[in-house]
DNA sequence: GATAGTTTGTAATCCGAGTACAAACTATCA
DNA sequence: TGATAGTTTGTACTCGGATTACAAACTATC
């Protein structure tokens, strides 16, 4: 993949739309052409194909994610209040990119398969959660939890499933009322009262 | 799409695995006779096409996800204990597909587009399981949510995520230790203390 | 043993991804 | 100015694979 200049750049996410729609096998190289307004012999000149179309435009939503979890997590307060931080942060850019985050959804098992989208998305959300988390512990602010890696992973689960449900509402700002829904839900749990 | 025999039905399920590997669209036609034995004129015969193959997989594992649901939330006991049965009987379904599931999340995108499978996941799941945090809430044995659907779609989020999550890693019997992780953090949530 | 439905092999069609290539264009530098 | 390298794009081509067409063989049933 040669080094995709800015103004390429900024064209080619609008196929985040079709990608979000109809994934990445239901979408054809001609309609990205089309809907990017880039030809499709200079797709071929940048890309190597449409898949690393697809994981451009993923690579600049985990930039995203990257950034905004670190930003959270460096900021001041306890585990609990950053940890809610997070889980606005990175909920946040799912707002600012609804239309590639459907699409990462949409194709989430070839996602998986992308070289760099894996590692990236363990090393931008799931291993500084856990840190988060047994930081929390460590502190006393979390209770011991037994798997910090897996609670991590549930919490992605948490955030993503939400998020991604809310949009295909298409409410606008439907998204910032997760941010309560998902951090009660994994600092307060459901129940009413606290077992013994 | 005609009415598949038993055996059909018995050998067509082998092709989850292929699916949970390479996804629909990187599945050939092809391969899908080979290993399942059934000719490519047969499979035509009986489907419309392989996306139908996937959709019917897909029937299977949802048929198996509402029944685990159902008999789960029957069951006696307060909320509470019901949910963490909901929550084991559907990590259970998870066990029982483990690649037919890969498969589910594999196109996910493509899943929440086919008819049926989007209906059927929300009257399946989303639908008893919000019932069912509406009914703690009103007997006192889980606190006031602000949404009780979009706490459900999160706690379906936090199962399936660590699931798929969990099976990737082809560690036979990890999915048990899921129970425990994901109940606590659904019932529980991960902090120390309640606030006041 | 006639009829309807099932099973399967083979060949044909058709779409669309990716490739090849050449012409036009642009920037840079001597 | 003109040579050179890199960029942009149109057009035509190849090739794989999904789907279709079809006919022959097979099976159950009445």
């Amino acid at each position: 993949m040669r080094p995709v200049p800015p103004k390429m750049a900024e064209k080619v996410m609008a196929a985040a739309d079709l990608f979000a729609e109809r994934g990445l096998d239901g979408t054809k190289t001609e309609d990205i052409a089309a809907a990017t307004g880039i030809p499709k012999a200079t797709l071929y000149y940048y890309f190597e194909g449409k898949e690393q179309v697809l994981s451009f435009i993923f690579g600049v939503v985990l930039d995203a994610v990257e950034g905004a979890v670190r930003g959270a997590l460096a900021s001041p307060g306890n585990a609990p209040e950053r940890m809610q931080r997070m889980i606005k942060a990175h909920l946040q850019v799912f707002a600012d990119y609804p239309r590639a985050s459907q699409a990462l959804h949409f194709d989430l098992g070839r996602a998986a398969r992308l070289p760099d989208v894996a590692d990236r998305s363990s090393s931008a959300f799931i291993e500084p959660v856990t840190e988060l988390i047994r930081e929390g512990m460590r502190d006393g602010s979390f209770r011991q939890v037994a798997q910090p890696r897996l609670a991590a992973v549930a919490v992605l689960g948490a955030i993503s499933t939400t998020a991604i449900h809310v949009i295909a509402l298409e409410v606008d700002d439907a998204l910032d009322e997760l941010v309560d829904v998902v951090s009660d839900l994994v600092l307060d749990g459901m129940l009413a009262e606290v077992r013994q």
